[in-house]
DNA sequence: ACCTCATATTCCTTGACAAGTATATGATGC
DNA sequence: GCATCATATACTTGTCAAGGAATATGAGGT
């Protein structure tokens, strides 16, 4: 139970700006496709859209309730993003000096976008 | 201390699957860019190029190292991950019926990709 | 100064993906 | 059955990102 694998496409999904809203929005409850796209202010296609892909990654159901369509998030994405992380954040701990002061005051100024 | 917010670009960085590939890799410790090339079989110009994106997302870090640069993975954005994780996670007891069995067996065959 | 190793950067091409618009589906009420 | 509401899909277009190949940079050693 080492390893921890999280599908790259979970990540994918989430990476997407209206979906990451999507997702935060339906934290607080299972909302209906025309709430979102009334809250977020985005156009129905693409909160379709989008619930298509978050759908297609598991990380969101859908259940059919009477004419809408209620979308809810499904927990098992999540707990896999939080072991994973935690498979992470062990290891920090372990290895606060194992290879000695490798990066100390790491500030490094990172590389000048134009 | 309610939100938890992560940068979609957060996601979008782990979500390409090379780059997921590397950070893996480096979850067991910090690599030189020859050692990552060598490992995961992608050619040095990509690895570079993943490695500054992974850069500018604050997920890895940079030291240069006599002649190698060593990439190390950055805690803060993991824990900002598994902060935002929580925040979701936290919510799952808390509303575990209000909707009655929304979704119970939900094993949704999803959409047939070809 | 030159050569070499390690890595970064540029240019190009190609494929994926998101927004926009229009239209299709599908259930509900009349 | 027809109209309507709620949502999904199709099609087009523009943008952006990834891979490939070649080249640039930059530090070290000699």
């Amino acid at each position: 139970m080492s390893a921890a694998i999280v599908d790259p496409a979970t990540f994918a999904a989430l990476g997407e700006p209206s979906r990451l809203r999507i997702v935060e929005l339906l934290r607080d409850g299972p909302l209906s496709v025309g709430t979102i796209v009334e809250r977020l202010g985005i156009r129905q296609p693409q909160v379709s859209k989008h619930l298509r892909v978050l759908a297609e990654s598991d990380i969101v159901a859908c259940e059919v309730r009477h004419r809408h369509r209620i979308y809810q998030l499904r927990p098992e994405r999540f707990d896999a993003v939080a072991h994973w992380v935690e498979s992470f954040e062990q290891l920090w701990e372990t290895r606060l000096d194992s290879l000695g002061t490798l990066l100390q005051n790491l500030d490094t100024e990172r590389t000048g976008k134009p």
